[in-house]
RNA sequence: GCCCUCGUAGCUCAGGGGAUAGAGCAUUGGUUUCCGGAACCAUGUGCGGGAGUUCGAAUCUCUCCGAGGGCGCCA
């Protein structure tokens, strides 16, 4: 099982430790002139002062006998790179084993870890918007992909339940009464809730003073008090679950972990700095100073724990959260999906936890992501100009991917229909997102992600759909082929085979880097490898039986790496649209 | 002022030490209009500039330019 690019790696290693010495990489990587290309005789050449094609020579002549079955041809090209090509009975015999594989080949992790990852928080009484689409998408596909190779994880949705605003928010939620602002926040009126709250807030010093005190009340625990900021919680909830359930996201009220639930957490956080020393006053504040961080004017810049008056901030919060992940969770791994801004107060929380022996070094870890852009390469605005409500979003995707599906394929029942585009438009939405490497800004275009054709989400369900479409017209049990050998007789066939026996690497690869779209990459190749066969390769039409068989193997295990893979990254595939 | 991230083809993006840097879209020119459903082939003065490390650099280092972000009591 693996790739077979792994598997020749490993093959290969004993014979570049003979001649390199041990621990030896053979740099074994696809190629376009073989199957794949072993660069190691290079690096070796190098340390032991030899001319590298003699290296590789050497490398070669035991590798000849560790390769046999496996490799058809080793040829020794350039300045000293081994070529080599798999026989098609090793790569057949691989696509066998992996077809009937519950992972289609993906190997599990050697070592299962508690992993916790950290995404979507939204905040209380305060709309979704674009933002939160990135952290939770990246976050839902981090899990799912962590998940399937063994770790156990621990979603984490940290939303903002706490905090100065709420004196505002329950003040409003009086002036409006209860019932009209429980109904006004659960259909999603939240931005229209704060930003009325705001404008008073601003505008009126009883108001302000109303509001100050509430804050006072709700800290002190007063019960009617945290009644009413319950109501404001739970019909948030509610919402930000509609729209979990629009993107088809894993989250559910299981995983939330509020901020309000580190609150009794505080004052141990800053105990427990103050007891290992790192403590200080900083101008009335309580601060630590992590090494290495410096303010404008060039003095150590301090994470700011209490504050002059006795407040905790979010740097508390996220103090007392790291302690509960290590020493409640006993987790080995805390992935945070928060996007780039947030990357130096992060870096300063983990480095204070390391500092008080929290946190090892590198088990934390920021998945920093940027900014959503529209056409004018600025932050992506509403068309009055307003920052985009999520909710918009999706519905605006649900509308034009039901348009798309009725120009398409005006045949299919409505019933169906719905369900179609809810797996195109969302879908779009998410692929867009997720194969672009998260780092950077991406630019939202309605357009280019629900085209079918490109690297998009619906030329992917597309993929998968004709497939299927092709078992339902051959009228064969998809199961009925996977113990079938297949036979790579075309270049197209042995091409598809390669890029299905990939499927291991991608999704490793995408879980080494945290980067979705390394395995959005693959889908896509693999989309495009599988319409070089569709074209070349006659399924149903197939010269004989055998071929015939052969070739519904080959499509069944595409299909099922396509889903899965799509799965994966949270999208669904479609049997037909 | 200091720090972080980004800069690849007309556009949107891959490629994160290996050989001639790729894809999609768009463009232009052909082929096909037949199967199973939404075709195929061809088409390019491109790694922001410069220096360095290396047998080898889009990739690592430094520097300059450009864009975005962060830098004490909000989160």
């Amino acid at each position: 099982m693996a790739d077979p690019i792994v598997t020749v790696s490993e093959l290969l290693a004993p014979a570049f430790a003979a001649v390199g010495g041990p621990g030896v990489d053979p740099v074994v990587r696809p190629s376009d002139r073989a199957d794949a290309q072993a660069n190691g005789a290079l690096a070796i050449a190098k340390q032991l002062g030899q001319n590298p094609r003699q290296v590789a020579e050497a490398v070669l002549a035991i590798a000849r006998d560790l390769l046999v079955g496996v490799c058809s041809d080793i040829e020794i090209a350039g300045p000293g790179f081994l070529n080599l090509t798999f026989t098609n009975e090793f790569l057949a015999a691989q696509l066998a084993t992996a077809a009937n594989d519950s992972h289609l080949g993906v190997r599990s992790t050697p070592l299962a870890e508690h992993i916790v990852v950290d995404y979507s928080h939204p905040n209380v009484a305060k709309e979704m918007h674009v933002g939160h689409l990135r952290t939770t998408v990246i976050g839902d596909a981090i899990v799912r992909m962590l998940t399937f190779v063994g770790h156990r994880v621990t979603k984490e949705n940290h939303i903002g339940d706490w905090g100065t605003p709420f004196g505002m928010l329950i003040e409003h939620m009086l002036d409006l009464g209860e019932t009209e602002a429980a109904s006004e926040l659960s259909v999603g009126d939240l931005a229209g809730f704060y930003k009325a709250a705001r404008v008073k807030f601003e505008a009126g010093e009883t108001f302000g003073d109303r509001a100050r005190q509430r804050v006072v009340l709700l800290q002190g625990g007063d019960a009617e008090t945290l009644r009413l900021w319950g109501v404001l919680v739970a019909e948030s909830t509610r919402y930000f679950n509609t729209v979990y359930a629009t993107l088809g996201v894993l989250l559910t009220d299981a995983d939330l972990a509020p901020e309000s639930m580190y609150n009794p957490m505080l004052p141990d956080v800053v105990t427990r700095l103050r007891d290992v020393g790192l403590l200080r006053e900083s101008d009335g504040a309580q601060v630590v100073f992590p090494a290495g961080y410096l303010n404008r004017e060039g003095e150590p810049l301090p994470l700011i724990v209490q504050n002059s008056v006795g407040g905790y901030n979010y740097a508390t919060t996220d103090l007392a959260c790291v302690i509960d992940r290590v020493e409640r969770l006993k987790v080995d791994r805390m992935v945070y999906v928060v996007g780039a801004p947030q990357a130096q107060h992060l870096a300063m929380v983990f480095a204070v936890s390391e500092m008080a022996g929290w946190l090892a070094p590198g088990v934390a870890v920021h998945v920093a992501f940027g900014n959503v852009l529209g056409a004018d390469r600025k932050m992506l605005k509403s068309r009055s100009g307003e920052s985009l409500k999520l909710n918009e979003l999706l519905n605006e995707a649900l509308e034009r991917a039901e348009a798309a599906v009725v120009d398409k394929n005006p045949e299919l029942p409505a019933a169906e229909r719905t369900a179609v585009a809810h797996a195109i438009g969302i879908g779009a939405v998410k692929y867009a997102d997720l194969s672009t490497d998260r780092i950077k800004d991406y630019v939202f275009e309605w357009d280019r992600m629900l085209s079918f054709d490109g690297n998009t989400a619906p030329y992917l369900q597309y993929a998968h759909a004709r497939i299927c479409s092709i078992f339902r017209r051959a009228e064969v049990d998809r199961a009925s082929v996977r113990n079938s050998v297949p036979v790579l007789a075309t270049p197209q066939e042995r091409a598809l085979a390669l890029r299905l026996l990939a499927f291991d690497t991608a999704v490793w690869d995408t879980i080494d880097r945290y980067s979705p779209h390394r395995l959005c990459t693959y889908l896509f190749d693999l989309a495009q490898d599988f319409t070089g066969f569709y074209e070349h390769c006659p399924v149903l039409k197939a010269a004989d039986e055998a071929t015939k068989q052969s070739r519904l193997a080959l499509c069944d295990v595409t299909a099922r790496v396509m889903e899965k893979g799509l799965d994966l990254l949270g999208i669904s595939a479609p049997e037909r649209m």
